[in-house]
DNA sequence: CTGGTATTTCCAAAGTCCTAGAAGCATAGA
DNA sequence: TCTATGCTTCTAGGACTTTGGAAATACCAG
């Protein structure tokens, strides 16, 4: 089901350290950045980090990618835009929040 | 900070019971729900129903209007989109994420 | 005031989350 | 193989969440 996997999404990202560790990883772009230099960034504990890493990647909002002993972590921009579709898409659909709803249109 | 306050709104969401709430909100449009309606849509205890309701509200994604017994609900659309839009906005605002992001365009 | 519907608050039990120290695994270089 | 670095997994406890029944409150109609 599409919305148990948003909520999963939501919560993840509905926690203040991982929406900082999140929004570090959307500014960075498709760079990315290892682990050391967000565990730097956001100032945790690395076991802290990574299990807040792996909440992330879970949900497929992060992906990581191992270049030699450092991984690289990114934002996975696709998934982000389906979750913000998610929420904005069906907007009023069951009621007529403004022009071209359906038959009813201007 | 307004991250807490994101944070926040997203943890919010990020409960399948609440997120299927406010959605149905969302989709109401303008005219909103009663509560009593939305007992009967999500199938909840009525004192769940008042819990869940209470944190969307707590964090503004959604408010509420008394008409004599019943109380209206409404999703709060500028607060949805204000949400949405930290999420987006600063996408790659730390690295080069394709053309025109500043001097260094073309 | 009495009765009735709509909704919230109180309470408690079971479950999950957040945090970080300590120990372990992965990779590279000498 | 030994050492070093980068990151994860194990473990644990205190805090918070989710749930709904029972009781309380808000409002209206007669």
């Amino acid at each position: 089901m599409k919305l148990e996997q948003a909520a999963k999404q939501l919560e993840a990202l509905g926690n203040p350290t991982r929406l900082k560790l999140y929004r570090t990883l959307v500014r960075a772009g498709e760079t990315g950045r290892p682990v050391g230099y967000l565990q730097e960034a956001l100032g945790i504990a690395a076991s802290t980090l990574s299990h807040h890493l792996h909440r992330l990647i879970l949900t497929g909002l992060v992906t990581q990618e191992r270049h030699a002993t450092t991984l690289i972590c990114r934002a996975n921009y696709p998934v982000m835009n389906e979750l913000l579709s998610f929420l904005a898409d069906e907007c009023c659909a069951d009621a007529a929040c403004g022009p071209a709803v359906g038959e009813a249109a201007a």
